[in-house]
DNA sequence: AGCACA
């Protein structure tokens, strides 16, 4: 089934995630990458055989969800590009939220499938009209020039930071973004106060700093403002 | 590759 065929839905299905990451912290850091698009709702992973490297990010816009999925294709996150997709069912946490949700139902189906998986069969294949996209040129022109973009800058593994009081000094930094994995260093300008950059070993690591530290105060007249160096 | 909701 090509990715394009799956119509648009407020969670979006990721694949090929590193499976060494421990269950918490992949949904942390997944919610850490994924909150710049929108609100997120919940975020469903599993180790089982079959849903290890796996998880789905649950929006409540479908246009977060859209942009999620053009922005963070192939973003290499814990040293694998993530392979994202619209997820194919609406999550069950929604449509308790809408007051669809109807238990029944959905035991009904789960026996279902357990049936197909025991006689050897597939799934339905809905055989919609076959679009031949040319060698996949679909796949993701990451943060590209192309179409449009928004003020998300390109992922960076270095941050820079804004907004910071005067008093700031590198040694205050560094106890901050420390406690993130992946952390290098911190650079002040000394010409330059109120500005800082941070640096971690790859674009992941910098993002799940980034998402946690927005805003952080040093003092209450000083959110901090985070976002990628330029390259 | 693998589409769930423990």
């Amino acid at each position: 089934m090509l990715t394009s065929d799956i119509p648009p839905n407020q969670t979006i299905y990721i694949r090929n995630l590193n499976e060494k990451i421990k269950k918490e912290e992949l949904k942390r850091s997944l919610y850490a990458l994924f909150s710049q698009y929108g609100r997120i709702v919940d975020i469903v992973a599993l180790k089982t055989a079959k849903l290890r490297g796996q998880a789905w990010v649950v929006f409540s816009e479908v246009t977060a969800a859209s942009n999620a999925v053009r922005q963070m294709q192939n973003f290499p996150f814990y040293d694998k590009p993530m392979r994202i997709q619209y997820a194919k069912a609406k999550s069950d946490c929604i449509a308790k939220a809408e007051g669809t949700y109807d238990k029944k139902k959905k035991q009904e189906e789960k026996a279902e499938k357990k049936k197909r998986v025991e006689e050897g069969q597939q799934p339905g294949t809905a055989n919609g009209p076959r679009v031949d996209s040319n060698g996949g040129a679909a796949a993701a022109s990451r943060q590209g020039k192309t179409g449009t973009q928004e003020a998300v800058t390109e992922p960076n593994n270095i941050l820079f930071i804004q907004n910071l009081p005067y008093e700031t000094n590198s040694m205050m930094l560094e106890l901050l973004f420390k406690q993130y994995p992946g952390f290098r260093e911190v650079r002040m300008v000394e010409a330059k106060p109120g500005i800082a950059f941070v640096e971690f070993e790859d674009d992941s690591q910098s993002s799940v700093a980034m998402q946690d530290l927005q805003g952080f105060k040093i003092t209450a007249q000083n959110p901090m403002a985070i976002t990628y160096a330029k390259k």
